[in-house]
DNA sequence: GCCATACTATGGTGATCACCATAGATACGT
DNA sequence: ACGTATCTATGGTGATCACCATAGTATGGC
């Protein structure tokens, strides 16, 4: 039962690393092999469903590192809104610099490819917002915000971080996350409504 | 010189709609010919350049059309910079609803494809965003907002309403864009700083 | 030593991709 | 009616797509 490779792992972080950067459909399963020095005979023993399955796990894994990343965020910033709210979109700029502006989001980039994906997969990029959202807006409950005023600012914190993405890899510059963290944090988290 | 046949402004009007629902790598040229009933043989006749070139047609008229809507908008809510707001959110939301939640952003979609895009292609992606933050910043400005904040401001806007698509196509809901008009106008477009 | 499990190599399947060469059809101005 | 420009049909190119059948090797427990 013991893993003797780590060829499934490599496999899986390079679909990760190729969908961000392409998307799912530009992105064929000769090159995921090729770039993750994978062996092409075995991929269909590691991955019977093939493409799907390996977009399945390979979003697994992001949504599970952008949890940690926005709880870990949390932790630092506990009742601190403002702070919470800045230091998600310098952290988010700074991903983007230090990968030269490559890299989107996994999730967004499935979301808008959804006539290629099926249910399964459909549903676990839907379900990876809603958690990032969810945990965003716990941040803001503990910061006193009520429900509804929390829910509505973690949707508008997550959107705008979705866009800001976009924006950002075609203008090369984190300019975007600079200006939605000044107007965000001056006027969305402000302590007082 | 005349055109004879509207097979052209056909099959654009086709790669709009197919590049919107699918993206770009996903949309085969035979679909669009297919769907636009424009006919296999003269495709390299009116589009020499290939898939390409149409490409560069169908976002020239995407973003004619954006920022058509966009000013006329503008004209409706002149020195109103809550309404103004107000009014972009609703009319994003009500064509999504209007296409049951089908339809993403021509120019994000293409944004997330960056590299399978040539540079003619991307520039007039980036044109597309820049001409858009421009008509907003415009309206800011006429609001009474300084350069630096109607910028910023217009920025902010054009990534939540980028965002929300991504987030409102997934949870096929227009739920997204109602939170982010509550938070944006209560808090980014507010008349005084 | 033996066998089951884990893994890989090889060589293909048919389908679809964007693209193009050649030829034929249609319609317009003059 | 003749020539030219506009448009379309046909049939194909080689490349790449996801996927798979078959066979083989390596490695562990017993």
């Amino acid at each position: 039962m013991t893993r003797k490779t780590d060829a499934r792992a490599r496999a899986i972080a390079t679909a990760v690393r190729l969908f961000r950067i392409q998307g799912y459909t530009a992105t064929g399963l000769t090159q995921i092999l090729e770039e993750s020095g994978a062996p092409k005979g075995s991929f269909y023993f590691h991955f019977p469903r093939g493409k799907t399955q390996l977009a399945e796990e390979a979003i697994d894994h992001y949504v599970e590192a952008r949890i940690a990343v926005l709880r870990n965020i949390s932790a630092d910033t506990t009742g601190d809104a403002l702070g919470f709210t800045r230091q998600i979109f310098s952290t988010f700029a700074a991903e983007m610099v230090a990968s030269d502006f490559q890299y989107g989001c996994l999730m967004q980039n499935l979301a808008n490819e959804l006539a290629a994906l099926d249910f399964e997969l459909t549903k676990r990029v839907a379900h990876g917002f809603a958690e990032s959202t969810e945990v965003i807006a716990d941040h803001f409950k503990g910061c006193g915000f009520g429900l509804a005023r929390a829910s509505s600012t973690a949707a508008a914190l997550v959107a705008a971080l979705e866009g800001a993405r976009t924006i950002a890899r075609l203008e090369r510059t984190p300019a975007i996350f600079e200006a939605l963290a000044d107007v965000s944090v001056q006027r969305w988290a402000a302590p007082k409504a």
